[in-house]
DNA sequence: CTAGACTTCAAACGATTGTTTGAATGTTTG
DNA sequence: CAAACATTCAAACAATCGTTTGAAGTCTAG
């Protein structure tokens, strides 16, 4: 109860379980591994956490309940201006992500089970992403439509699918460009959340 | 030898692995899964691939060539023309990839494990990829090149990044949109494909 | 100090994993 | 036809999977 938060069992157990779920899965990590790497006993999982699905779960909700946060605090913020841009709405919803991928220990590894998540079918695992966080991108989508009136409904969520497996392959960086040995990994990812907007907001106007 | 082919066990093999793998992951789809899709016998897939991981390989390699065989062409056809647009060596990339899903009975599966591919960070599988598929992707790098002659190599690298993104997912419909129930798959996977193109020419271009 | 709750631990559970075996069956070739 | 090769099959392999158990250890409230 009193222990040091981060140094706790069920905390070292979300660690690892994050970072060996981004790098082989959530099939292909096993509680074997997880346990060892956290350096604790197999059975505290089902014992913190009852099952392997709850703790996949726990790993998403621990971070997405302050992601989305911060996005919907950003957003407020954007919708509070007179004239609010089509690139301060998508950087309320980049920045967090980038500013949690770099100030946590956690560091990238949450973002890339993000998008193990994208492509994963699991339907309980969407159920639980759709009950839980599903408002946050009705409210993003709610002001995109505003801000692009030009496009009619089917039009804009066609667009809206195609930024968000932009931004979610993006940010988990899957692709080939290489941090430059010089370039700090604050620079590489503040880089990619910059040409990401860029992107992203012309090819929402057109 | 003279199977009529798509009924051999091997054949089979690759199309239940193909759809189950689109399903569940590479790690959770089992070779006992596997093999009771395809109607054959579980030592099957060691006698004719060695192992569960060269069977991943085959299911890669028996579409990318041919894949990969239509994109180069239709760029070919494309980079032939007197003034090409963004919008035709876009099309040359994403429209195979559509016929592909189309045409075959595999359908939709295949784009799926791609984009599986994409989540993984393993290691075997990216460099089996790059090894045999990379030049594809430098070949449309180039073409890419000389039609934004106004951005630096960075830059447009960044840009690919993230079209490479964007049309992985958006292909593999990880997304939200439904189709609507008037509508054929043909119908909808072409609206897809023609989104996608004007959503990463405008992207591109800036 | 002690009773009771909470947490950790080694060990084992049955089920499932990828792979291998050797015999049985099919097919092709001389 | 017979020898040679290719394929299929049921069965078993050791390894690993998620989960459960019950005892040992740790902590806290009375």
């Amino acid at each position: 109860m009193t222990d040091i938060p981060g140094f706790s069992t069920k905390q070292r157990i979300l660690e690892a379980a994050e970072d060996l779920f981004a790098k082989h899965g959530f099939a292909g990590a096993s509680l074997r591994q997880v346990t060892t790497a956290a350096n604790v006993n197999l059975a505290a999982v089902n014992y913190h956490f009852g099952s392997k699905e709850r703790l996949i779960e726990e790993v998403f909700r621990r971070r997405l309940d302050e992601l989305n946060a911060r996005r919907l605090a950003a957003l407020k913020r954007v919708l509070a201006k007179p004239e609010p841009a089509l690139e301060d709405v998508l950087a309320a919803f980049v920045k967090p992500a980038l500013e949690l991928s770099l100030d946590r220990k956690g560091g990238p590894a949450f973002v890339r089970v993000l998008a193990r998540a994208y492509a994963e079918h699991n339907e309980r695992l969407r159920k639980f992403l759709s009950d839980n966080y599903g408002h946050v991108l009705k409210e993003f989508a709610a002001a995109f439509a505003r801000l692009l009136p030009q496009l009619d409904k089917e039009e804009l969520y066609w667009r809206l699918d195609i930024v968000a497996g932009a931004l979610t392959y993006a940010m988990a960086d899957f692709g080939v460009i290489k941090r430059r040995s010089g370039q700090s990994e604050r620079d590489y990812r503040e880089r990619a959340a910059q040409h990401l907007i860029r992107f992203a907001a012309a090819g929402l106007r057109e």
